[in-house]
DNA sequence: AGTTGTGAAGCCATTCACAGCG
DNA sequence: CGCTGTGAATGGCTTCACAACT
């Protein structure tokens, strides 16, 4: 398949929101421009998106709400339950816990892992903190292919290499270090001070430039 | 001043960071190729960056650390204090608060607001939580420019408008909405689902797409 | 010799425009 | 007639390559 741009999957997952809820009210299509005006993209863009994958329009009438809903899903690989494992146990991993969309999509919290031995064994939402020392026994028993980390930057790569060595697929990193993991891992990094300092610099520049959801 | 990208300021961001720890360990210049390995860059890159704002290196020297910081700094507008509001003190509106990046950077949280009557009032953090409907007045009285908010995907649209309508400058979305701001408006969005299912694709395709920090 | 600064080239995502089809 | 699907054109970010400078 061709290589797909990064941008086009975030739109993807959007269209993929917004047809969900589409379905939820019973609409059975949407066109190319009603998929554009909700997600803030255009309708060149939506239909060019879906066309690396199929054709899944009918000409004259837009898009089949419910079948496009179906085919996004399995694009996104979303068919599927996705174990995921939590590797910091404090509030930006609460946070990450607790959200709601995570398990809408399939994405479940098969274990919370910290070093903190006054959070080992505490009870810590619905789960129970392990011991970050257990970590790589667990991903290769429980066959968790991703992680998420919340941990602070200094750690951060000790902590990916052991994950990469316990045979993770890809990580969800919210350190906000530059990383680095081999070729067949796949990884993605938000940082949220980079975040602010680029509205910091808009606003000293007086632009107001819009970025992407 | 030339138009510069957004993913420009991302990685002039990321410079910053990995400058001021080259200025702790007391490192007086750093190299292009230098800073592009500690970014996870190209070293054309670097210097192409930074001369979008000047000519700040020395040539067959490298880049002073020290200068070349403060440059930044002043670049991206974090030599001033900028004041912003938390909405919604849920799980992700803690998290933030207590990100300690925030206040390293000079970004100080002066409230934080929600609508649910439960917490209004109780302490939160080193703050009390206060009542969205004074927000407005607030924003204006404090002259807060930023705003993140924290809240579900049903009233962030309404939220928004009424920050703009306050005269807000800058938000940091973290709703998994679609948002639309007036022109002046600067607007960020980070999606933690958006990220995670862009790892789902990832593996369903076999591709190891390394996202950037 | 080493490294920056930068025009030019290359590459990739977006937009355009229209043929194709319902 | 309306809307999709798509090759071509556009625009913009990144990479290249080298002159300029220390």
């Amino acid at each position: 398949m061709k290589r797909i741009a990064d941008s086009t999957v975030r739109r993807l997952s959007m269209y993929l929101r917004y047809l969900e809820d589409l379905d939820t009210q019973g609409q059975q299509t949407a066109s190319s421009d009603e998929l554009a005006h909700l997600c803030g993209t255009t309708p060149a863009q939506v239909r060019k998106d879906l066309s690396f994958f199929g054709s899944f329009g009918k000409r004259g009438l837009g898009y089949p709400v419910h079948e496009l809903t179906a085919h996004l899903r399995e694009i996104l690989g979303l068919e599927r339950e996705w174990k995921v494992v939590i590797v910091g146990a404090g509030k930006i991993g609460a946070a990450l816990a607790n959200y709601r969309g995570f398990r809408q999509r399939g994405f479940k919290i098969v274990g919370v892992y910290d070093n903190d031995p006054t959070k080992i064994g505490k009870p810590w939402g619905e789960a129970i903190v392990h011991d970050m020392a257990d970590l790589a026994r667990d991903i290769q028993r429980e066959e968790a292919p991703i992680a998420v980390l919340a941990i602070p930057s200094d750690d951060a790569q000790d902590v990916v290499d052991r994950l990469v060595a316990a045979g993770i697929r890809a990580i969800l990193n919210f350190a906000p270090a530059q990383i680095t993991v081999p070729p067949h891992v796949s990884l993605k990094s938000v940082n949220m001070a980079m975040e602010l300092e680029g509205l910091s610099f808009a606003l000293t520049n007086s632009l107001a430039s819009q970025g992407a959801a």
